[in-house]
DNA sequence: ACCTGAACACCGTTCAAGT
DNA sequence: ACCTGAACACCGTTCAAGT
């Protein structure tokens, strides 16, 4: 909720009244972002959580888009990077899993993680951590950085669906599945009928486990040097 | 550019003067999409378009938002799928190079596409394709789901980064390249040194093919029945 | 059936004025 | 150095009034 703006006061706050930081600023957009949604964001929403003017972001922080930016590398930074065991199938789970749990650390700003261009060195955590294991397991720089981006792509296709951004095809309601039955029997698309069961189920911890480990089963017709 | 609305009058057109139509309106919201950007939307700068206004939008179209999906599922529907040959990798990988065509078509669009949750059926036909591809390939209907899941998600990933809305760590100025360069040696991160002149440059051709080739030299790690 | 005027409650951002 | 008032040019959306 933050502190109420007592009295209209102009200038620098006279006394102790400490000043507003930028991490400050961050982490009232995360509290807006997990209360209210992305949508929710405004540089107003967010100044008002703290109990300031929405102007005075502007001193802290690149606008409204500098300030998603700084909120999805914020969160991203909070990866913990599980140390490298040597073994290249295990640590590439690891990290995968490290990277999901960051990312969905807070679910409604997933879609900006995964979907922002990040720069800064602290997001390029996982980066590291992928490459590092790649190399040390024989594979040339060259093929590392496919792999990497592969992975990661999987990784951010994957985790967008879900954070509800990327279609799944599951439907919740049961008004809906049986209107789609309906709907489908008649398409001519035979395959979707028969595999509608599967389709409105989404079990997402199963399919981050089955779409990761297809991408390490692959790693052996794709071998160093 | 559209025509210009001339004169102030009320109510329905009298005369010819066609209607405002759905597809109108969302070839518009393209045109602007297509010059502009995403970020250029808005219902007025579409009602713009077509010289009317903005609030007329609403007898066609459910909101801003729903324009967007309607415009999303109206890229993904000019998807050509190509037909069966009955061999199992080389179908997947021509149905994925449609997937890639379709959704690069308006490449400013990209995001919406990859991003919003598609229900209509015209943008199930690459997912009834894959499905169907699978399935004569003897894959069980429940494999054949959490194929599609990774080999969806591996698309999605692979072309956000294409369409800039996900990291790619390319970096094209020089200037920015030398920068990060100093930054990394002292990072403790030598496997980004080593690989930093591969992670410069992202030729897309080149890692939609490696990317889609991994996951098809996958399958046989996970046959059927 | 469909279009618009008036209206409302919002936006992001600049800049000068204040302390 | 940092905060705000005033101001600007935008938003999405509702609803009644028009034809």
């Amino acid at each position: 909720m933050g502190r109420v703006n007592e009295g209209l006061r102009r200038g620098r706050p006279p006394k102790g009244a400490e000043q507003l930081s930028r991490e400050a600023i961050l982490n009232a957009a995360l509290a807006v972002i997990d209360a209210k949604g992305l949508d929710a964001v405004s540089m107003r929403t967010v100044a008002r959580e703290i109990g300031v003017d929405a102007k005075s972001l502007y001193n802290h922080v690149d606008g409204k888009d500098g300030l998603l930016d700084a909120v999805a590398e914020h969160v991203l930074a909070g990866i913990h990077i599980p140390k490298s065991t040597g073994a290249l199938e295990h640590d590439l789970r690891a990290i995968a899993r490290a990277f999901r749990r960051a990312t969905l650390a807070h679910p409604n700003a997933a879609t900006l993680v995964l979907t922002r261009q990040l720069s800064s060195l602290e997001a390029l955590a996982p980066v590291a951590a992928v490459l590092s294991v790649l190399r040390h397991a024989g594979y040339s720089p060259e093929l590392s950085v496919h792999l990497l981006r592969s992975l990661l792509a999987t990784l951010v296709g994957t985790l967008l669906r879900e954070a509800n951004a990327a279609p799944s095809f599951g439907v919740r309601d049961p008004k809906g599945i049986a209107r789609r039955r309906k709907a489908l029997e008649g398409s001519g698309l035979p395959a979707l009928v028969e595999t509608a069961p599967h389709l409105a189920r989404c079990d997402h911890d199963e399919e981050f486990d089955f779409a990761v480990n297809l991408m390490i089963d692959a790693l052996p017709a794709c071998p160093p040097t």
